[in-house]
DNA sequence: CACTTGACCTGTCCGC
DNA sequence: TGCGGACAGGTCAAGT
């Protein structure tokens, strides 16, 4: 599910919904969903202010004036939902189906705030995970310590993505693209996608890639990226924003779930394989594979 | 070592 | 309707 663009949407969501809100309770019923004890969750958790609140990759940290910071992998399923105490939303209101019902058979954690208003982070799956852990030792964690540059940072060119992929030289390409150690957030969603931007089968070894290819697969994924965040984000089956709306990228996608229907450029139709275990969508005249 | 495959979970959809 | 199996946006550990 969330891959970049959805948790930034969801990260600029409670930057505005969070904003110097002071946590009075926490609770959760599924210990892997929020491996925490009691002594930090009292001592570092309640009665502290949220301060800032960022995204690494598919990661969302949520630091506070204790020291401490969340750190929240929404893996597949996962979602983190604001729910104001007095907000009612009428039948018919976009977000009166999930916000309204909460919390529901996925919420794995509620946090509840002072003055008003409660986050849920539901996930269907429970692949999810929601940490507390010091703010000084965040980028310290497995997930964060491997994990490669953000595509949508300046610093971040075409040469930067050539170097980075030599990492992984025999993997097919979408593997690689999707390994979060050469670049960070990319997904099955937005491989694809990029993959059918820059007319590249997704089973091309990464060293039977030109460098022209490369720089076309550079900007491919940075527009792709940035289109995606502009309408905030891809909703397949469960993704939500911090307000419980849907993301409406999937009615721009050109390949991802389009098996069946026509390439947006050639007309040809789009066809659904299995790429490195996962369901990949492509272009067959136009994605050849280079062996 | 580089790379691929299963496991972690629940829910839905499709064929019999 | 019911049941079994495949599949779903991610990431590890364990396998080759």
């Amino acid at each position: 599910m969330p891959e970049l663009p959805e948790v930034e949407t969801v990260k600029i969501g409670l930057r505005h919904l969070l904003a110097d809100k002071v946590i009075s309770e926490v609770s959760f019923d599924w210990p892997k969903s929020f491996p925490n004890d009691k002594f930090s969750t009292d001592n570092f958790l309640i009665s502290a202010k949220v301060l800032t609140i960022e995204r690494r990759g598919k990661a969302l940290i949520i630091n506070l004036d204790s020291g401490y910071s969340l750190v929240v992998h929404l893996k597949m399923t996962g979602q983190l939902v604001y729910k104001d105490d007095h907000e009612r939303f009428g039948a018919g209101h976009p977000n009166e189906s999930l916000v309204g019902k909460l919390p529901d058979k996925s919420t794995r954690v509620v946090i509840s705030f002072k003055d008003s208003g409660q986050l849920f982070f539901n996930d269907q799956r429970k692949f999810g995970w929601m940490r507390l852990l010091p703010t000084v030792e965040v980028p310290n964690i497995d997930f964060l310590k491997k994990i490669g540059p953000e595509p949508l940072e300046v610093s971040f060119t075409w040469q930067v993505l050539k170097d980075r992929l030599k990492r992984r030289p025999n993997s097919l390409i979408k593997a690689a693209l999707l390994d979060q150690t050469v670049l960070a957030g990319v997904g099955n969603i937005y491989a694809d996608e990029s993959l059918w931007g820059a007319k590249i089968h997704p089973s091309t070894r990464v060293n039977n890639i030109s460098t022209q290819k490369i720089k076309l697969l550079h900007s491919a994924i940075q527009t792709v990226l940035m289109l995606s965040i502009e309408k905030g984000g891809s909703t397949d089956r469960n993704y939500v924003d911090a307000e419980g709306k849907k993301g409406s990228y999937l009615k721009f996608a050109n390949v991802f779930r389009r098996e069946g229907l026509a390439c947006p450029r050639c007309g040809t139709t789009i066809i659904k394989i299995r790429v490195a275990g996962r369901g990949t969508h492509i272009c067959p005249k136009e994605q050849r594979l280079i062996k």
